[in-house]
RNA sequence: GGCCCCAUGGUCAAGCGGUUAAGACGGCGCCCUCUCACGGCGCAAUCAGGGGUUCGAGUCCCCUUGGGGUCACCA
């Protein structure tokens, strides 16, 4: 049989990474198998309606990589897939539920459940599990709001098999009359779920591990029904530290107050879609070999649920961040390019320093926002210190300076401008003084810089800045230094 | 608190009864070097504790401890 999985987000207007990488194991579980990916969304709460939320969901699954087969946007045969928009479809399920006698009517008050909870009880106490034909016909007569709550076994155990954890065995008598149908009329995900999965084929539900509690009810209505389990694949959970006021830290399940974890503000960081995808893989599953870097399609073939473990896992930004930069690495010229496009724009960069540009920056950066740093030397020439050509390991110093910059001005200017004839110059020069090349290199590059630190080294930057403008920076630099 | 799950370095993790207990990130050191990176080499750092089972336990069982999850007319 073919393996269809689901991603069943609600449109909260916010997709963290933690329910991306579920959106992700689903889509890799389904696509190792040449199976069926679909999205459902799950919005079955009223009150929590955020305006474009199912916007961000397209938006996120569209520049991760993860294409669904059938969904809201593209149809499929077992639409609708939007919940709001099979609602006719649960009251009927609920309602043979009552007739088999697995779910009855409830007519509490939320007054009364709320006092329940507040003494302490553990659940719903069953109150109207209980009550007689009359009082039910009379109740519903009299047009009391009611809820449809399903009837749990009060006794004995249930076990099921997921494909991650193994056995879980639970107590029947802790499972809850959980509500199935709300007041007005609406499913709760709960239900809507086991709705939805069973009628639009779903085979394997893959879902985070704080599901795992509460599976047995979700068999207890499949049994019900008469219906097949699915194959289920729990998935460890994934974490954020947080430090505490007396410095300790405390790891939790990841939300907003673990900074930036939503896919798109990660994006706003300046990760790449691919690289995100790649580390978060990583999160909870590892591959039969030692590899690290994936592209998608590589991750699928890869997939394996064996791989897959079972305690949770900390988000490290610092991994992400060299999965990102491996990425960037590994990157061609054109792709390189584009990303770093509007930055070379805003310098004024032209294409004929693309491929040099591509060259020193690539093993330099480990996010393309970094480039606005990386390259603002090229913009204006800082008012720099002149200590900064004194440079002990290089042995360029504040004196050896004045000498190195009234040499090197005459000797470039005699020089044709590529990085080859720049470079030999330079060694050139210093070969024919016995000095060390970082004598001469050093302080040219400062002064051409302005800054301690440069993407590439001398040749490079003067290349970038081109003759004239390194010229006129060179002798700015002499000035700043000779009188001293 | 009840129930469920988990437990290898700081982090991600391999391991599926016999290994000098991989690898990666991060950290540190060295090399390369005109800076910073990249790259190369190396170092430190892990089986939570206690009982069993076994010729032999990181691997299996139990207990303890620790961590997490879950207990809504939210999803």
């Amino acid at each position: 049989m073919k393996i269809r999985t689901r991603f069943a987000p609600s449109p909260t207007g916010f997709m963290h990474v933690g329910n991306l990488r579920t959106a992700l194991y689903e889509y890799l579980i389904a696509k190792h198998e040449d199976g069926t990916f679909v999205l459902r969304i799950e919005d079955t709460d009223q009150e929590r309606y955020v305006e474009g939320a199912t916007d961000v969901i397209y938006d996120t699954l569209k520049i991760a990589g993860l294409k669904h087969d059938e969904g809201p946007d593209i149809g499929g045969d077992f639409g609708p897939y939007v919940q709001s928009e099979r609602l006719s479809l649960y009251k009927p399920y609920a309602e043979e539920l009552v007739k088999t006698g697995h779910a009855y009517y409830c007519f509490c008050t939320k007054e009364r459940l709320e006092s329940l909870k507040e003494s302490g009880a553990t659940g719903y106490d069953r109150h109207c599990r209980t009550l007689s034909e009359q009082e039910i016909s009379d109740n519903l007569a009299k047009g009391i709001p009611y809820v449809i709550r399903q009837k749990m076994p009060l006794e004995g155990e249930t076990t099921y098999n997921d494909l991650v954890y193994g056995d879980i065995t639970v107590p029947n008598e802790d499972l809850d009359d959980q509500v199935l149908l709300k007041a007005d009329g609406f499913p709760t995900y709960n239900f809507a779920n086991v709705i939805d999965d069973h009628t639009m084929g779903i085979t394997h539900v893959v879902r985070g591990s704080e599901y795992l509690s509460s599976t047995p009810k979700y068999n207890e209505l499949y049994r019900a029904f008469g219906w097949d389990i699915p194959t289920y694949v729990h998935l460890p959970l994934i974490m954020g530290k947080t430090v505490n006021e007396d410095g300790t830290e405390t790891v939790s399940k990841l939300s907003k107050r673990h900074g930036s974890t939503g896919f798109m503000d990660l994006i706003n960081d300046g990760f790449l879609p691919e690289a995100i995808i790649n580390y978060i893989a990583l999160l909870g599953w590892a591959p039969s070999d030692n590899r690290e870097i994936f592209s998608l399609e590589e991750l699928t073939e890869a997939f394996d649920i064996h791989g897959i473990s079972k305690s949770p896992s900390v988000f490290d930004y610092d991994k992400l961040e060299w999965v990102n930069a491996e990425h960037i690495k590994a990157m061609d010229l054109d792709t390189f390019t584009m990303h770093a496009g509007r930055y070379y724009e805003k310098f004024g960069i032209t294409s004929d320093k693309f491929e040099l540009l591509d060259e020193i920056l690539k093993p330099r950066i480990t996010r393309f926002t970094q480039l606005e740093e990386k390259l603002s030397f090229l913009g204006e020439l800082a008012d720099y210190d002149v200590s900064l050509f004194e440079h002990k390991k290089s042995k360029s110093s504040i004196e050896s300076s004045k000498t190195m910059l009234a040499d090197a001005i005459p000797l470039l200017e005699n020089t044709e401008w590529t990085r080859e004839a720049i470079t030999e110059a330079l060694k050139k020069y210093a070969e024919d003084h016995e000095i060390k090349n970082s004598v001469i290199m050093w302080p040219v590059r400062i002064a051409a810089a302005g800054v301690a630190v440069t993407p590439g080294g001398c040749a490079e930057v003067l290349i970038l800045l081109g003759k004239e403008e390194s010229l006129r920076r060179i002798r700015i630099g002499l000035d700043k230094i000779k009188e001293l």
